[in-house]
DNA sequence: CCCTTGATTTAGACTTTATCTAAGCTTATA
DNA sequence: TATAAGCTTAGATAAAGTCTAAATCAAGGG
């Protein structure tokens, strides 16, 4: 697949697309730097923010700005929304109607890419609150 | 309208929500402090990433986190997307059909607020492009 | 198989964005 | 005017991301 998008295909970057494949975590960079060198010790910060712009750049994987703090990148290509929780701050996946991912009026812009970016409070920590109440 | 939210009406704060009204930009924190510093020369960095983190939390303007690398800003509430151009940067307002501001599957979660962002390049940078072609 | 070339990786310095802190100042109220 | 709470300030700090130069690696030609 990384040849096939004239990319040198090396442990690095096998490693990391394949801590995105497994995740559905959303991590961001220093998260996949942090879980890659479990595996393999000796891999840089440059390595991986290098590598997660050039597959961002090649549309293998997702660069998500739905935390302001930092990106987060997702390999599930299929268009879908996410949704981040202002208690727990995860992001999670969550489904759109397919429309919505290109109708917007574009007033003679050029719309490469529409994201969908939704904020509030996860089911999980709404439970919590109720709990507490 | 500051004291209707229980805000201290301070000369800083009138000054940023000035700054961001009169502006169609989008500015960044940095362009607001600069921007700000022409008439007040002593307001201090903190002061404008502490107003506008309250005035956002007052919903009184929007944090905007189109651009990866720097939140922005919008006074204009009316719902309405933004797209970044990946030539020249900048950050414009584009219409967006209404439904699609709360038209999301929930799962469970608590939406409060829907963002959507576009990229791809600006009506000016297609013109020049085309010129130089 | 080896050598060359160009791409990739590395460590660490650096830049930028944003937050924190402690002291001083301002605003609102009595 | 006195007071308390809230706000602003400068500067230090933290965190995210970029840059650089040297070392290493992959691929193709001889």
């Amino acid at each position: 697949m990384l040849r096939e998008v004239g990319l040198v295909p090396t442990i690095q970057r096998l490693a990391v697309l394949g801590c995105l494949s497994r995740s559905k975590r959303h991590p961001t960079a220093d998260q996949v730097l942090m879980a890659v060198r479990k595996r393999f010790r000796s891999i840089s910060r440059a390595t991986v923010y290098n590598t997660l712009d050039v597959l961002t750049e090649a549309k293998m994987i997702l660069r998500l700005n739905v935390d302001p703090t930092a990106a987060r990148y997702d390999a599930d290509l299929c268009p879908h929304a996410h949704l981040r929780c202002r208690v727990c701050q995860k992001v999670y996946d969550i489904e759109m109607k397919d429309a919505r991912t290109v109708d917007v009026s574009t007033d003679g812009h050029l719309v490469e890419a529409v994201r969908t970016y939704a904020y509030g409070v996860c089911a999980s920590c709404r439970r919590k609150e109720a709990r507490r109440a």
